[in-house]
DNA sequence: TCATTACAAAACACTTTGTCCAGTATCTAT
DNA sequence: ATAGATACTGGACAAAGTGTTTTGTAATGA
């Protein structure tokens, strides 16, 4: 890949992320991108289609490398047992999206936070499916999976977005804490 | 008051809520709504300031026909011995909110959902806050009112926009059996 | 070094926004 | 019933943003 154009992406991407600690998706305008990226306008456009899918591709960066080295260890685990490696594994999420707190903080406020948490969510799903998948209880499965993604989703916002004072592991803790189906059997 | 606003502000009301059955709230424009509303653009920007105001207006008149009965009664509730009287309540809640699902599903789909839920979890943080208070657990009541809060909105969600098949019985029951703090003592 | 590719700068038509005004219809109070 | 206040219409308006196109320049890789 030409220098030329990762240099123009990493530009776009940076200016994008510090505009979101600033002001809301929906208020920033590409004009705005442009002057902070220092690019040209039609430079913009030919690397992203519009300004939703520039957030796209920056949340799918974010994630790839949030969850991949993750969901590859994941497969090697057997969550059958349940309970205490379903922490381990959630705190160990919770270290990843830490290091990228930075960018984290400009996603989830603002209008793109919904956005970007449906990307979260679809990350969670795939990671939370397993788990889920076995237990037996009242409530349809199809509710428990998305309960426990949406409950966990917003334990992620509310660390993240004020506060970061606790670790993950105690994050972990509150979660399970709060939630009944880590103990359904 | 005079019944040409009253007529117009419903006017505006209805299209709005129409066309957000049919697109994106950050789709639809100030000229769409004041077509299908059959109001002048002047007219418009004296009721509203904007289209987010108009959002906000919206949701406002929705929650207080939701909420204003059942406030009341809670309070002359004890809900100290916890438990069933809760789940009553939230059966509650979502029996009123059945009655304006025609105007939910739009206000939750799309863009506007995130407005739409963070006024939605104003009225719940009042709501769950009493219940939760007297709770004793290691996670901050911060975080569970958090949860709490979030959990049942987007049960909410995940009942109104696709799930309507179940009863509001039995979504309380759902969201029972999914929380551990319901039964924390 | 040479063809290719990415970029800058500026101009473009187009859409949406929010404001303003003159004229018309509709209310309320007397 | 009538007068005065108030709400609406319809149109025009500047301002701002969008996405495209073109022409020329600079960087890249083979």
């Amino acid at each position: 890949m030409d220098r030329r154009q990762q240099k123009t992406r990493q530009a776009i991407f940076q200016a994008f992320g510090s505009l979101l600690e600033r002001k809301n998706f929906g208020d920033i305008t590409v004009q705005e991108i442009i002057d902070e990226a220092n690019v040209g306008r039609s430079t913009f456009y030919t690397h992203f289609e519009t300004k939703d899918e520039l957030l796209k591709a920056m949340c799918t960066e974010i994630f790839q490398h949030v969850f991949s080295e993750n969901l590859k260890q994941e497969s090697n685990h057997d969550f059958s047992h349940a309970g205490h490696d379903f922490e381990k594994e959630i705190t160990h999420v919770l270290y990843h999206l830490q290091e990228n707190r930075k960018n984290l903080r400009g996603l989830f406020s603002c209008e793109s936070g919904d956005i970007f948490m449906g990307y979260l969510k679809d990350y969670l799903r795939e990671m939370f499916l397993p788990q889920i998948d076995g237990l037996h209880c009242r409530a349809p499965a199809d509710y428990v999976l998305n309960h426990a993604v949406c409950s966990f989703s917003e334990t992620v916002k509310w660390w993240i977005v004020g506060h970061e004072q606790y670790s993950p592991e105690q994050v972990a803790e509150f979660f399970m804490e709060c939630v009944s189906y880590s103990r359904f059997s």
